[in-house]
DNA sequence: TGTGGATGCCTTTTT
DNA sequence: GGCATCCACA
């Protein structure tokens, strides 16, 4: 096999692919080329004889996965590289689970429950035992779950362990741990396990079936994972079990991209790598290819903040570039249409496609005024993250629908459908049967199976509507060996009239028709993949394993687009665009004020780094002194940060703003007699209007003033006359100094007598 | 059993 | 401001 595919990796990225013989760490700066080393890293095994088979590859995400997989088959032959182990944590162990399912009591077919499906369990959980809703919120409870999961602490050891029933009892919340105990009982009762459980039984099996783990580590002989610093305990105890014997692990990763540590990634995973495996070498990709010399350095320099890293050099030999340009303005509105202003300039000038640009926020609810702000300036764009496509109500119902059929004993899939479309089965009744199980320690379909062996208290027109919905999924239940999954789920579709049940031909049930003839079309897809793949018959187990772990990043939607990209700074992370625009750069909101620790505060400025890495050539940075959020408006200062990167890389718009660390009083003087200006001149127009309207003017100034000076005291004598973006035309009367800060008192006629700070203010003057 | 107005709540989210 | 949820009522 030809191995000249080597000669496009540089000399460190060359000595992480040969190093094949023990524990690696592989530490890639942003944008060094980390991808490039993992997939050149199996080619390279591949090119010396390995089997296939016996490369275990880890990724996070299945966009990743699949990309990689790609990119290896282009190199050494897709006949070789479709039989890696290729695939995100839970793919490839709910695949291995799936085959030893018996082991941990288990059947072949469990159910995989989201997070939608855990809340909805705890909250029966909790509503069982009586207690309050509002206080053991569902999200809460789930998070603490997961957490010791994560830990791999059992239920029982957490019922028995005093510490946590004493953080629980501080927290109000004694009862967590029989919560934790019921919904563990409940999820084996339902031949269901949630993500974490991929995780935990994993480690369950290879803990209590030492030949099985043995059987694993033999087959593995390779085991390779991506975005190292993304792990938590279970996944790194994973990695560790299997790699015991030969040692030949090789992690991939920057601990300055970690930026997880909510979902209980653990940083100390890669910190601490070396103790793990005691000879593992580290490998340092320091070059960045991405971006420019100054956003390299810039990010370096912010970065350098953090105590808690692993040193690197991380070097440019791209173009100096552009500085990073930093912007204030007064409200999330004028930021908005800063940013399209700005977009629509570089779009128009300078021929940069829309698809280069990206939006980056902190959370998703500051996509609505960038949305707006686009939309009036005609921009296309597109807004990643929000509702998937699977957790869309009518694709969630069809799934479940499918998942029932697939495993009976699934509840919460039988909670979602057994009323959808309305079949006179309510909650009293539903509530019923869910007791009933609880009581005699069945599943909800175990006493549909039987209800007077149950002893269902229902009357007889309800025990026939009940056993009507029994048999429409036993019936199916009967075929799922006869048909392939694509039958299985168009006869489903059809019999359970979903889609007549939308017939009133709303906008809304049009497209949500729409959605199940997609999802049907994805079945159909897989049947016939399947198929390619030399599998004649693909079921609906086998459909729904793959789907239940499918989020819609993965679909093929991330063609060439002609359009901005809007999206959170978190899904961006291994993304690149040539112009990113950071936006409501912001105390309270970038970090965020959910950020306490020193720890927390850490990792918002590793969140922060990797926004500003996603930059080619060009970043620009906004923040807003007011911003509306949750139904109010409220006001902020500068993010910290900003002050974290050296200011030889940043040109700063409203430089003396942020250069004092508590607004002016003055500089507060002029906001609020700006503000007051602006609510007079929009309360008569109509919402809608509002927006092209005066900010308009104001702002056009802003954006187009990279190349405006700021005044200088000798250009403005008294008596000559200036323009202001908002106050009009005025003279002025003559100039102060106060603070070091100088100040034009302007006579600006109808609108009054300003004062005005030369730095800040836009003026123009008249000659 | 289904609907509507009042109430409460908000991060990030690869799986 | 917007969404989900809840209780009150038809």
């Amino acid at each position: 096999m030809k191995i000249d595919f080597l000669n496009e990796l540089n000399s460190s990225q060359l000595q992480a692919v040969k190093h094949i013989d023990g524990a690696s760490l592989v530490i890639a700066g942003a944008g060094s080329g980390k991808t490039r080393v993992l997939t050149y890293k199996i080619a390279y095994l591949l090119s010396q004889g390995i089997s296939p088979a016996s490369i275990l590859a880890l990724t996070f995400t299945n966009k990743a996965a699949k990309e990689m997989k790609e990119r290896i088959g282009q190199l050494v032959g897709y006949q070789l590289s479709r039989y890696l182990w290729m695939g995100t944590f839970h793919a490839i162990f709910s695949r291995i689970l799936r085959n030893e399912a018996t082991h941990l009591g288990y059947t072949k077919n469990f159910s995989i429950y989201d997070t939608s499906d855990s809340k909805s369990l705890i909250k029966s959980i909790v509503k069982e035992l009586q207690l309050d809703e509002k206080v053991y919120k569902p999200a809460y409870i789930l998070g603490r779950i997961s957490q010791a999961k994560n830990q791999l602490i059992t239920p029982k050891a957490y019922y028995e362990n005093a510490d946590y029933q004493k953080y629980d009892l501080q927290n109000r919340v004694p009862r967590l741990r029989e919560i934790y105990s019921a919904y563990a009982a409940r999820c084996r009762q339902a031949d269901a396990m949630d993500f974490d459980d991929l995780l935990v039984q994993t480690n369950v099996l290879f803990g209590q079936f030492p030949e099985i783990l043995a059987k694993y580590q033999q087959n593995f002989a390779f085991i390779l994972v991506d975005e190292y610093q993304d792990t938590n305990f279970a996944q790194y105890l994973i990695v560790k079990k299997l790699s015991e014997q030969h040692q030949r692990v090789c992690v991939v990763g920057d601990d300055a991209q970690s930026i997880y540590s909510f979902r209980g990634a653990n940083i100390d995973n890669i910190l601490q790598f070396q103790k793990t495996y005691q000879n593992a070498k580290i490998f340092k990709l320091e070059q960045n290819y991405r971006s420019t010399k100054n956003i390299v350095n810039a990010a370096n320099s912010l970065i350098d903040k953090n105590s808690e890293q692993i040193r690197k050099t991380i070097f440019s030999e791209k173009n100096e570039g552009n500085r990073i340009k930093v912007s204030g303005v007064l409200t999330d509105f004028e930021e908005g249409f800063l940013v399209a202003s700005q977009i629509s300039e570089l779009h128009r000038k300078k021929r940069l496609s829309y698809a280069d640009c990206a939006v980056l926020y902190r959370t998703n609810s500051q996509s609505r005024v960038m949305e707006e702000s686009l939309r009036k300036q005609t921009i296309p764009y597109r807004v990643y993250g929000g509702l998937s496509f699977y957790q869309r109500k009518e694709i969630k119902d069809v799934i479940s629908y499918l998942r029932l059929v697939v495993n009976p004993h699934d509840e919460e899939a039988l909670k979602r459908v057994i009323n959808v479309p309305a079949r006179g089965i309510g909650d009293t009744t539903v509530g019923k049967v869910l007791n009933t199980a609880q009581l005699q320690g069945v599943s909800a379909f175990t006493v549909l199976t039987d209800m007077l062996k149950y002893n269902l208290p229902v009357n007889a027109g309800t025990a026939t509507k009940l056993a009507n919905f029994r048999d429409l999924i036993q019936n199916f239940s009967d075929q799922i060996t006869a048909l392939n999954a694509y039958e299985l789920a168009n006869n489903l579709v059809k019999a359970t009239g979903i889609i007549g049940d939308l017939h009133d031909r709303s906008a809304e049930n049009l497209s949500r028709i729409d959605n199940i003839q997609e999802l049907l079309k994805a079945v159909h897809e897989y049947v016939e993949t399947k198929k390619t793949e030399g599998l004649e018959f693909a079921g609906l187990a086998d459909f729904l394993s793959e789907v239940s772990l499918l989020t819609d990043q993965d679909n093929d939607k991330t063609e060439q687009e002609e359009r901005v990209t809007l999206m959170t700074v978190h899904a961006a992370k291994g993304l690149e665009y040539n112009t990113v625009f950071i936006v409501g750069m912001e105390e309270d909101l970038f970090p965020s004020p959910f950020a306490e620790t020193l720890r927390e505060l850490e990792e918002e400025r590793r969140l922060f780094y990797v926004a500003l890495t996603r930059a080619e050539e060009r970043c620009c940075i906004s923040y807003a002194k007011s911003r509306f959020r949750n139904g109010k408006t409220n006001f902020s200062n500068p993010s910290r940060f900003l002050k974290d990167i050296e200011p030889q890389y940043v040109d700063f718009d409203t430089e003396q703003y942020y250069a004092s660390p508590k607004p002016r009083r003055d500089w507060d003087e002029e906001v609020s007699i700006e503000r007051n200006l602006f609510r007079k001149e929009n309360t008569p127009s109509t919402d809608g209007e509002r927006l092209s309207f005066s900010p308009t003017r104001k702002l056009s100034k802003i954006s187009s003033s990279s190349d405006a000076q700021p005044i200088e005291k000798e250009n403005l004598p008294v008596g000559c006359f200036v323009k202001h973006s908002l106050f009009g035309i005025g003279k002025v009367l003559g100039i102060t100094k106060v603070e070091g800060c100088e100040r034009a008192s302007i006579d600006f006629g109808e609108k009054g007598v300003k004062s005005l700070l030369l730095k800040f203010a836009k003026l123009e003057i008249l000659k």
